[in-house]
Order: structure tokens, then C-alpha cells, then sequence
RNA sequence: GGAGGGGUUCCCGAGUGGUCAAAGGGAUCAGACUGUAAAUCUGACGCGCAAGCUUCGGUGGUUCAAAUCCACCCCCCUCCA
């Protein structure tokens, strides 16, 4: 049995931005389980979090009794998606991008029911129906159905077009096509009907609609999500360190868990909607009850705990709120050997160091991209060791006062912490 | 193939022989204030404690001295064919 409520329930959580024949498409979903796709390309070895509201939508689509497809782009990666990049990207060699994608298909598995009957979920590469596709072929067969003069009208590469000082290349002109061969295939495949993806996929999914009614004689359909973004107008997903990886061995549960915790209040509702599967009535109630309260809101709190457990699983969210209590609400020197033990196995930033100076520790662990960093940090009082405050800059670690003979915990700034122990 | 324009520190972008580690803006980071917010203010923002050292697409050259001049090469853009 379908939820006919879904396009609605997207609406409300402020998930839909655009969508083809909208009245036909509701109708379309409403009676029967129908299959929907969304693509991924390995752009590196792991998803990031800017993939997570599609890869959650493919699974807010299972849950409304529908098929959902996900698709490694095995092949597309290969080429580069241009739609609203403002620079031609470098081709990543064949190896890699093999690498990648099957690192990529395994963690689409992770967000979808692959064994729950009809609407049991399906991994893809598009590599398995390009790979062996000649090109004569598909110039005729799939280019001839293409028109030049509509591929660049298209918004996501007009400004590749016009922009002074950049231009796009052929490969990357290209790319369109080969996304809508995808959809045509998944169609004729496995009766696939709809596919979503992010806004900035509007022109590849539309013109994979066209071709898969030349190809196929069939309608079917394309809905776009929102793509992310913050009310400062920062890129989301990124911090200090970098981006904010599905994979834990890139991103730490524990750091993964303190990104969403550190979600800026003018966000928080709507990251609630967009990454969570809460109710919007609870999601409003959530706002109505901080509104009220003053001091900090809890909807930071909900969040994390709700996309680490999502993301990482029961397991995971444990870790990472023992650190994060750890951290931040306990008394540092209260914890025992085994705790230091299991913050470390937790995920937490750690590092073996020797004994030596705080300025060269802080640079052993990264706090400090330099000594002269360092020395800055220190000297402002942004520096901590075992929760005391240290502002000489020549300042050295002994082991002697490290907790249990082989622990620091350094703290550079609020919230950055690394734990540094003896070899 | 021809003509023209361009490649500057994370990004944008000034800089056309010394006063340039290189204006300005953005991003980022730290401190104060706070709620591990926001806004605001202050400071930092190539490396080095410093003297100084290494940077301005690449390689050579001219010069006491080059991001700035010359030669060649690579890459990008625009127009023409």
C-alpha cells in the first residue's frame, strides 16, 4: 500500500522544488508501488553530507511502499556532472573512479531496504549499460534525438557558456546525455518512472524525461530537491577540517555528531524537516517548546542525535555522545584510564606524540598548522592542556603531569579537542 | 591556423623595475560577549622567536635589484578561419 500523502508530506518539510507534471505525478504515485531513481557519482571515495537529503528522499519514497533505485555513477563519474560548476573539473583516471564507485555503491546500501518484498530497494552502476555501448551507435541511436540548440539553453551550463574566462568542454557538454540514457535505460530495465536528485539536476533529469519518451514512447517523471544551504549564506557541510564525510574513517562519528550539534539556530528547523524522519508536528513542537524556553534550544541536540543515528547507527551515536559528554559537560579530570581508553576507540582526534614542547605538540596533532600558529594560539589563550589554561608560549609537556602517566587533552579554541598520548 | 586578452598568496581581485610577503574584499581562525548559537567588537591570516627565507603558470635571461622587462614553453578565454 502507497502513502498518497508523500508529494505533500515533501512539500510540507520543504523537500520539493520543482516537479514535472505535478498533478499527473501525484495520481502516478498514488495507487501502486512505482520506481524511482536517484544518482551518485563518485566524485571521491565517499558520500558527503551534501548527498544526504536525495539519499533520505529515496528512502522517504521506500517508506511510502515505492521502489527506490540508487545509482553509482560508474560512469558518469568518469566524464563530470558541469550543471552550475563554475570550472571544468579534472578527469579522474579510470582506476580510481572504479575505486570509488564501488566504495559509493556500498554505502547507498546502507540507506535503503534492500529485502522488504515488492518494493525492495536496487543498487545500479551505469557503467553496465554505457561501458559496452559504441559510440557510432549512440551517436546515432541517442545523440540524434539531442538537440544542440536546447542543451544550451539549459540554466545549469548557461553560465559555463557565457561566463568570461571559463568555457566547458565537449566531455563535460556531454554529460547530459549519458544521465539521460540512464534514465531511459532504467526505465526500459526496471520500469523505472520518476527520478530525483538535487535542484541543480533539473536539466539533466528533464532532458532524461524527453529522451526516455523518443526512446520509449513512455512519460515519466522528475522531482527535484532542495539543495542545502544556510542562513549565512556559508556552504554547508564544510567546516575547518574540511567536509563532512558519510565514511567514519574520514569523519569521525564523534566529529560528524558535533557538526550537526554546532547547527546554527536559524537552521535548525529546517535541517530538522530536511535530514530527520520526525513528524512535522513534532518538528514544530520542538520549536514552539525552545521558542519558550530560554538558554540554549534542544533542536541542535535532536538533530544530531537523529542524523548520527541515521548515518552511523545506535552504535556510533553512543560514541559519539560519550565524547561529546566527556568534552563538554564533564569534568575532564574525572575520568578514569579506561574512559581515556575508549574515547580514543570512540573516534575521537588522537595521536601519539613525544614529549616536548606544547607548540610542537600542537603541531603534531594538527591543532596548529605551524609554529608560529601555535605560538599565536597560545598567546591568546585559546590553548588548553588537561583543562588548564596555558599561556606561555614556552611552555613544555612532561609526561609526569599528563593523566595516568600517557594522556594530554589538549584543547585548541571552544570546541576543538585532540587527545595526545605517550607511544 | 590567424588576431587579441589572460594565468598573482584558500577564492575574487589590485599591482607594470626598488617604498611588495604583495592593496582591497570575501572566506577562515583566535579572543571578548554567549547557549559548543547569532550579531558585534578586537586580533591573526606564506615559513621563521628573530635575523632572514621561500612565493606571483614553467624554464632560462637582462639588471645592483623583477610579480613587474626579454626569450621560449604550458594552460585558459574571446573573435576570425
Amino acid at each position: 500500500m502507497t502513502d498518497k500523502q508523500l508529494i505533500e508530506n515533501l512539500d510540507q518539510r520543504g523537500l520539493l522544488m520543482q516537479a514535472s507534471a505535478q498533478d499527473e505525478l501525484n495520481e502516478h504515485l498514488a495507487g501502486q508501488c512505482r520506481t524511482v531513481y536517484c544518482g551518485f557519482d563518485p566524485t571521491a571515495d565517499s558520500l558527503h553530507i551534501g548527498s544526504l537529503v536525495p539519499l533520505l528522499a529515496l528512502r522517504r519514497f521506500q517508506l511510502a511502499g515505492h521502489r527506490p533505485i540508487a545509482l553509482a555513477g560508474g560512469a558518469t563519474g568518469m566524464i563530470g556532472d558541469p550543471s552550475f560548476k563554475a570550472k571544468e573539473r579534472k578527469l579522474n583516471s579510470l582506476e580510481v573512479t572504479a575505486q570509488w564507485t564501488e566504495k559509493i555503491r556500498a554505502q547507498l546500501s546502507r540507506f535503503i531496504d534492500f529485502d522488504c518484498g515488492e518494493n525492495a530497494a536496487l543498487v545500479v552502476n551505469n557503467l553496465d549499460w554505457t561501458a559496452d555501448k559504441g559510440m557510432l551507435t549512440f551517436l546515432r541511436d541517442i545523440g540524434k534525438h539531442f538537440s544542440v540548440n536546447a542543451m544550451i539553453q539549459k540554466e545549469s551550463v548557461k553560465q559555463r557558456l557565457e561566463r568570461e574566462g571559463e568555457g566547458i568542454s565537449y566531455t563535460e557538454f556531454s554529460y547530459m546525455i549519458l544521465q539521460a540514457y540512464d534514465f531511459a535505460m532504467l526505465n526500459q530495465m526496471h520500469d523505472c518512472t520518476l527520478q530525483i536528485g538535487g535542484s541543480d539536476q533539473w536539466g539533466n533529469i528533464t532532458a532524461g524525461i524527453d529522451l526516455t519518451r523518443r526512446l520509449n514512447q513512455q512519460q515519466v517523471f522528475g522531482l527535484t530537491l532542495p539543495l542545502v544551504t544556510k542562513a549565512d549564506g556559508g556552504k554547508f557541510g564544510k567546516t575547518e577540517e574540511g567536509t563532512i564525510w558519510l565514511d567514519p574513517a574520514r569523519t569521525s562519528t564523534y566529529t560528524f555528531y558535533q557538526f550537526w550539534i554546532n547547527t546554527a539556530d536559524a537552521d535548525v528547523y529546517k535541517f530538522l524537516k530536511y535530514f530527520t524522519f520526525l513528524n512535522i508536528e513534532e518538528i514544530a513542537a520542538i520549536e514552539e517548546a525552545d521558542k519558550n524556553a530560554q538558554g540554549r534550544p534542544q533542536a541542535q541536540g535532536i538533530l544530531a542525535r537523529e542524523v548520527t543515528r541515521l548515518v552511523h547507527g545506535e552504535d556510533g551515536l553512543a560514541a559519539a555522545q560519550r565524547i561529546s559528554n566527556a568534552l563538554f559537560s564533564g569534568d575532564i579530570s574525572s575520568l578514569t584510564e579506561e574512559d581515556f581508553g575508549q574515547l580514543k576507540q570512540d573516534g575521537m582526534p588522537s595521536s601519539a606524540i613525544e614529549a616536548g614542547t606544547l607548540v610542537e605538540a600542537l603541531v603534531a596533532t594538527g591543532l596548529a598548522q605551524s609554529n608560529k600558529m601555535a605560538r599565536e594560539f597560545i598567546a591568546n589563550g585559546a590553548v588548553s592542556v588537561n583543562g588548564v589554561k596555558i599561556a606561555d608560549p614556552g611552555a613544555s609537556l612532561n609526561w609526569n603531569d599528563a593523566f595516568y602517566g600517557r594522556y594530554f587533552l589538549l584543547k585548541r579554541g571552544k570546541k576543538l579537542f585532540h587527545l595526545a598520548y605517550c607511544q
